[in-house]
DNA sequence: CCCGGACCTAAACTGCGGTTCATGTCCGAG
DNA sequence: CTCGGACATGAACCGCAGTTTAGGTCCGGG
């Protein structure tokens, strides 16, 4: 059968994700799927590719959120164009340069002001950033 | 007085850390405090410095329990010495280089793979890294 | 002595990206 | 028709780095 559909099981498989994952990015509507008389879930092919990319951004630090809404300009079912894919790999490549930068510049101020050996409060940059970090709110923070 | 104690209140506005974090500290073993006959919190002054070795080490991503690991070689009531700045300072540059070397790394191969447009399982290095990015473990991943 | 603000504790909650578990249903081979 | 493996669901749990909440205690000024 040509565009035969994927079990759950079978996209598990074939993308290396598990299955557990797979129902957390349909929950959070990363991907989505058909349901049989039986109710169980039926992936279109073109879901492996939503998948790969899902998993590629990852690989690149991009958490699900930005993806999904990346992926929200992809309709379901339809398989992601040339363009597509460029788009998302330089609007990717932006963010991940401008986070190599800011780890950059943290070194830099670290070396320089341990170097020194300052780490007084009030005058040290590092202690008081200011301008990165700032405004993160409470709870986790993300490395 | 000379080397007057701080409360928690104190340390808390002269280090510009919330008071519920420097217990969680506390509690990680990361500082140390003396317990006043009312079990109140006395920090010695070398605390401040502590702490802002604490801030400065987190604010290069540097995850509290190996941070703590570091702080265990510095006794508790003691002022850190120049030779421990530089040595942190050393140990610090070399994990931050590694992290940016492996964000390159991810941002390369990213714009080559989407770039190439293949993106399909089995023959892209993106989705199937292999070698960063395994064994990992399940469960919640540092980006 | 009394009052209010600073302090104490343990336990529960946050967000992220899922996994694991318990319990129940579906589906295809024999 | 029956059996086992694949699938379904909701709820609880993991680590991290704390914050929030509830309920109780301490301490200094008036």
């Amino acid at each position: 059968m040509i565009t035969k559909e994927l079990t759950i099981g079978e996209l598990a498989e074939r993308s290396g994700v598990a299955a557990s994952a797979l129902r957390f990015y349909e929950r959070e509507g990363l991907i989505h799927s058909r349901r049989t008389t039986g109710n169980q879930r039926r992936y279109h092919r073109t879901t492996l590719r939503r998948v790969a990319f899902i998993r590629a951004s990852q690989s690149v630090g991009m958490p699900l959120s930005v993806i999904g809404e990346v992926l929200g300009f992809l309709p379901a079912d339809v398989p992601p164009s040339r363009e597509f894919w460029v788009r998302a790999s330089e609007c990717w490549s932006k963010e991940i340069n401008a986070r190599i930068e800011r780890m950059e510049r943290m070194r830099d101020r670290f070396t320089e002001c341990i170097g020194c050996g300052c780490l007084s409060f009030e005058q040290c940059a590092l202690v008081n950033p200011g301008d990165e970090l700032a405004d993160q709110g409470p709870g986790a923070r993300r490395l």
